[in-house]
DNA sequence: ACCATATACTTACTTAGGTAAATAAATTCG
DNA sequence: CGAATTTATTTACCTAAGTAAGTATATGGT
């Protein structure tokens, strides 16, 4: 039985990752790409290590993604004080561009959730966080 | 706001299919295969159209898996009386081991999901069939 | 019976994620 | 100071998922 749970959140990650790139094809950008457009725009240039800390992916996830988007044009990558490390910026044209995606995306999100109430949101986000191993302690799931 | 969630249904799904990995690790299998072999033990021999609908995903995506999973021995393919279609069953190495995998993988997800009350762990599946696109009917909603 | 269409599967190519090992810069310690 | 260790990123190779187009078998309409 509790098979099911982890085969519905895979099936609604798949079907929600579908969607999203549906919607930012007229940008000619992927949903691992907007995630971090998004992530610089919240938090301006940062290091590739703080965006894979903050996605919670692998190193060489974040690098690969990010040579695609600098190739595309939608970031800058450069050689920060400690010259290990190289701190990601939007380029200018993804600094226009943002916002226009942001509204799309959010458009997409109210549809795909339209089925639940502001409380049933909250009610899952809270529940899914709870979703994990041991180190899954008060502080995690306090911080809502 | 509603970003957070689709964040953390993203993550808990990444989550959830890493540890699935580590257990699967010492029977040579990945969590994609596992979710066929699982799919086998339950119905039967089936077509593979039959996996990928009840899978939700791409016809390409199961046969790229069933492939290598022919080739490791898991599971074997015949054609069937329709010779377009090819009918998918359980090797019996496969027959013999998939209880004992089951077991190791119910393990796990007890061990995650132990933050959540029974009570938590239906509403959060009730919750989580709710999210989609205009299709998200009655009938979805209904059968729990 | 034949041709057009539909269906089941496969192939080729793309993004996205992971691990392991390599590289290069920083830091620590004797 | 110099060698050893740690840290940030990259490279190489694996699974997983998607789309588009190809192949082969069934099916339907005239």
């Amino acid at each position: 039985m509790k098979n099911l749970l982890f085969h519905e959140i895979h099936q609604k990650s798949r079907l929600s990752i579908k969607e999203v790139n549906e919607a930012l094809k007229e940008f000619d950008l992927y949903s691992a790409q907007w995630s971090i457009l998004f992530c610089l725009k919240q938090f301006g240039p940062m290091t590739q290590k703080g965006i894979w800390q903050y996605m919670n992916v692998e190193a060489p996830t974040v690098t690969r993604t990010l040579v695609r988007m600098e190739q595309s044009g939608w970031i800058v990558r450069k050689e920060g004080s400690d010259k290990r490390e190289r701190i990601v910026q939007l380029s200018e044209h993804a600094e226009q561009v943002v916002p226009q995606i942001e509204k799309r995306i959010a458009e997409l999100e109210e549809r795909m959730l339209a089925a639940l109430t502001d409380e049933e949101q909250q009610q899952l986000i809270r529940l899914i966080k709870k979703i994990g191993m041991e180190d899954n302690k008060e502080e995690d799931v306090a911080n809502d």
